[in-house]
DNA sequence: ACCCAGGTTGTCA
DNA sequence: TGACAACATGGG
C-alpha cells in the first residue's frame, strides 16, 4: 500500500446544491456501493479509474484526486449532474398534487441519480438479492480487494468480467457472495465475450434494455430496473423493491400483490422521471419519513 | 440462537 | 400465469 498524494482541494460548482444528507444518500444509500466516509466526513471512492475524495459544502462540493490517474472536473460535473438537468425533471413530477411525493422531495434536497458506471452497477446489483445495503457494500469491496487491480490506498478496481468468469470457487467463496457467486460468474461468462456490451445495450430502448438485462443470469425485473436507472441513466425506470412495495402500499393505499403492478402504477403516476421519484420515496421510506404522521 | 435481508430461480398446479 | 420454497451468508 503506497501513500496517497492528493491534489489540492478544488471547488465543484453545482447549479443546484445538495444537502449533506442527500449527498450521503447518493453515495451510500444503495445507488453506489463503493464510497467510504471517514471520521472527518470526507467521502473517498474509486471513480473513473482513479481515486477521488469529496467534502460537502453548502452550495458546492470540494474535491481532490490522485494525480497519477487523475479524475477530471468534466467527469465529476457529469457524475453529479452539475448543470441541473434532473432538477428540471423533478419539477415536472406531480408533487403539486401528491403530498407524499412533495414531502419526499423536501426530505432530501438536491438528491439526484448519479451517473454510475454500468459495469459497477451490474456487479453491485447482482449481489443485492436478499441482502442489506451494508452487506452488498462488503461483497463488492471483497470482489475488488480479492480480484481487482489496486488503485491507491486500500482501494481496488472492480474485476473485469474476464477475471470473474475465470475466478475459482475458492476465490468467490472468499467474497462471501453465497449463492450470488454463480450469478456473478455466469453473467461474467456471457459478458466476457461481449466487450462492447455497454455500448450495444445503451442503443436499446428502455423496455428493450431492461428485457436484455434480464437475459443475464441472476438479473430479474428489479435488478434490471436498477441497472437501467443507475447504470444507464434511464430515469423513467422504476425499480420495485421491498421498500417501494411498502411505501406505495402504505402511503398510496395500494393493495397489489405483484411487483409488476406497482411498477405500472409508478410509470403512469410519475411519468418519464419515475426513477427520480422512486429515489426520493426510497430514501424517505428508509429514513422513516414517508408518511405525514412520521 | 434466531430472523431476515434493494430478489431470482426452479418447480408444481 | 401464479404461488412458493430454496438459496448462502452475516448483521442485528
Amino acid at each position: 500500500m503506497t501513500a496517497l498524494s492528493w491534489t489540492e482541494w478544488r471547488t465543484l460548482p453545482l447549479s443546484h446544491p445538495i444537502a449533506e444528507k442527500s449527498l450521503a444518500e447518493q453515495l451510500d444509500g444503495g445507488q453506489s456501493f463503493r464510497w467510504e466516509k471517514d471520521k472527518d466526513g470526507i467521502w473517498t471512492g474509486p471513480l473513473g479509474n482513479s481515486l477521488v475524495s469529496l467534502s460537502h459544502h453548502q452550495n458546492h462540493l470540494q474535491w481532490r484526486t490522485c494525480p497519477s490517474a487523475a479524475c477530471t472536473e468534466e467527469f465529476l460535473l457529469s457524475y453529479f449532474d452539475a448543470q441541473g438537468q434532473q432538477a428540471k425533471l423533478i419539477d415536472r413530477l406531480p408533487w403539486r398534487s401528491d403530498p407524499v411525493l412533495d414531502r419526499a422531495l423536501k426530505n432530501f434536497p438536491g438528491l439526484r441519480i448519479l451517473k454510475h458506471d454500468p459495469h459497477e452497477t451490474l456487479i453491485g446489483f447482482l449481489c443485492s438479492s436478499n441482502k442489506r445495503i451494508l452487506q452488498i457494500r462488503k461483497m463488492v469491496a471483497s470482489l475488488a480487494n480479492q480480484l481487482g487491480e489496486p488503485i491507491g490506498g486500500s482501494f481496488h478496481q472492480l474485476p473485469t468480467w474476464t477475471v470473474l468468469a475465470r475466478a475459482t470457487d475458492a476465490e468467490l467463496k472468499a467474497c462471501a457472495l453465497g449463492y450470488r457467486a454463480n450469478f456473478i460468474r455466469n453473467t461474467a461468462r456471457v459478458l466476457e465475450s461481449q466487450p462492447q456490451w455497454v455500448e450495444e445495450f445503451q442503443k436499446l430502448s428502455t423496455p428493450d434494455l431492461i428485457g436484455k438485462l434480464q437475459t443475464l443470469p441472476g438479473v430479474g425485473p428489479k435488478v434490471a430496473a436498477c441497472v437501467a436507472l443507475f447504470g444507464f441513466q434511464r430515469l423513467e425506470s422504476f425499480p420495485v423493491d421491498t421498500w417501494i412495495v411498502q411505501a406505495l402500499s402504505s402511503a398510496y393505499g395500494l393493495n397489489y400483490k405483484r411487483p409488476a403492478d406497482f411498477e405500472t402504477f409508478g410509470r403512469i403516476h410519475f411519468g418519464s422521471a419515475a426513477g427520480l421519484a422512486q429515489q426520493y420515496l426510497f430514501a424517505s421510506a428508509r429514513a422513516g419519513q414517508l408518511l405525514p404522521s412520521a
